[in-house]
DNA sequence: ACAAATATGATAGTAATACTATTAACTTTG
DNA sequence: CAAAGTTAATAGTATTACTATCATATTTGT
C-alpha cells in the first residue's frame, strides 16, 4: 500500500511555478513550511520574507520557485484539487451504483480530511483549511482570466466534470450538474467557516457529518425529476 | 412614491466609520466615487490615494471618514444588506402566501438589480457587482471576529433570519434554514462570477432568470419533508 | 579528476502601499 | 465675528512585493 501511494504524483501545470518545487529539498521546504505558515497567520499576513525566516533561506531564493505569493496560492490550490481527483478516483472506482458513487463524491467535497493526514509530507489538514479560507481569493480578482489560461483551475474543473458525469448517469435530463456541484463545494467551505466565526449564518449541529448529510439530501432531492 | 423612498435611510453601525459619510458632501462623494472606482479597477487595486485623485481631495481627508480600505468595504457591504432588507420588506409585505414570499426572497437573492438603478445617488448595479466579486473578502480574513463584534454583518444576518422565518412557516421541521439561505446567496454570487470567467464550473443558460429558477427549484425541493 | 553548469546564500535596492502627522486655509455656527 | 470644526496641502514612515548582483557551494558530464 505504501508503495502504491508513493508512486502517485500530483501533476501541476508548469505555468504556476518558475522551478518545480518537488525537484529539490529547498522547494519541498518552501511548500511544506509555506502551508504551515499560511495556515497559522493567514494569506494576507503571509509574506515570502516571513517564510524565508522560517526556513532560514533568503526571500530571493523563494522567488526563484514562485513568481509571487499569489501564484504560490494558485499552486497550493491546484495541488489540493489534484489530490481530490485522486481521492475521488480511489473512492469511486469499482463502485457499480451511481448513487453510491455520488454519495462518496459529496462526502469528499463536504467533509474534513481525517485519516491520511500526511501525503508526500504535505499536511493535508492544514492545506484543506487553507483552501476553505483562502481558495476563493484565487479567482476573485482581476487576474482570473490569465490564471485560467495558465491552467490554474484545471484540476478543479476536472473534478467537477467527473462528479457531473455521475449526476448525468443518475438523471440524464438534469440541466445544471456543474452549478449544483460548485454550489455544494463552495457552500460547504463557507458553512465550515461560518460555523466557526459567524454561527448565525449557518445551523451548526453537534451530530457527526451533519454538513455532508445536509448537502447529500439537497443534491439528491434537487436532481430528482419531478 | 419618490417621497416615500426619500424618507428611507439605510442604518449603518457606527463602528464601521470614523465620521458618518452621509453627513457631508465630501463623505457622499467618497462613497459614490469609491463604488465607481472599486467597480472599475477591483478592490485589490483600489487605494485611498487613487480615490483622492478622482475626487480631487487628499488621501488624508478620506482617512478621516474611514479607518482603512477594509473598513470601507465593510461599510459598503453593510449598506448593501441594509438595502436588501428594505427591498425584502417591500417585496413581501402584504403577501399572504409564504411560498410567494419565499419566491420573492429567492428572486432578490439571486437576480441582478435591474430597475431602481439609483437610490440616494448610489449606483446599485455597480454596488451589487462589488458585493458579488468582493464581499467574501469582508469575512475571509483574520479580522472577522472583530468585524463581527463591530456589527459589520448585522444586516446580512437579519436578512438571512427574515428569510429563514419564511422557510420555517412553510416547513417548521426543516432543520437547516440558514445554511440553505446562505448557500443560495453565496452560491448565486459565485455562479454569476463563474458564468463570466470560469464557464466550465457552471451551466450558463441564455434563458432569462435561469439562476433564480435553478435556486428556487433547489430550495423548494430541499425544504419539502420526505 | 576537474571544468562547467546550476543552485543557493548574502546583501542591497526600488516603487508602491497603507497609513500618520502637521499646519494652514476655509466655512459654518452661536 | 470669533470660535469651532472641516478640508487642503504636504511630508513622512514602516512594510510589502518584488528585482538585481555577486559570491559561494554543489552537482554533473567527460
Amino acid at each position: 500500500m505504501k508503495n502504491l501511494i508513493a508512486s502517485v504524483k500530483i501533476a501541476i501545470n508548469s505555468q504556476l511555478y518558475l522551478k518545480d518545487p518537488e525537484s529539490s529539498e529547498l522547494g519541498l521546504k518552501i511548500v511544506h513550511k509555506g502551508i504551515d505558515l499560511i495556515n497559522s497567520i493567514g494569506f494576507e499576513e503571509f509574506t515570502f520574507r516571513k517564510l524565508g525566516l522560517e526556513i532560514h533561506s533568503p526571500e530571493a531564493s523563494i522567488y526563484r520557485y514562485f513568481e509571487s505569493k499569489h501564484k504560490f496560492l494558485l499552486y497550493l490550490n491546484a495541488w489540493y484539487w489534484g489530490w481530490m481527483e485522486y481521492r475521488l478516483l480511489l473512492a469511486t472506482s469499482n463502485v457499480v451504483s451511481a448513487e453510491k458513487r455520488l454519495e462518496k463524491a459529496v462526502f469528499l467535497m463536504t467533509e474534513g480530511v481525517e485519516n491520511d493526514p500526511n501525503f508526500h509530507g504535505v499536511n493535508l489538514v492544514k492545506l484543506q483549511e487553507i483552501v476553505v479560507a483562502e481558495a476563493s481569493k484565487t479567482f476573485l480578482n482581476r487576474k482570473v482570466d490569465q490564471a485560467n489560461q495558465d491552467g490554474a483551475y484545471q484540476s478543479y474543473k476536472d473534478f467537477v466534470s467527473n462528479v457531473a458525469s455521475i449526476i448525468e448517469e443518475i438523471n440524464p435530463t438534469y440541466k445544471y450538474p456543474c452549478m449544483l456541484i460548485t454550489t455544494v463545494v463552495e457552500g460547504a467551505h463557507q458553512q465550515r467557516f461560518f460555523a466557526e466565526h459567524l454561527p448565525r449564518l449557518t445551523n451548526k449541529q453537534s451530530k457527526p457529518h451533519y454538513l455532508s448529510k445536509f448537502y447529500m439530501d439537497l443534491v439528491l432531492k434537487t436532481i430528482k425529476s419531478n
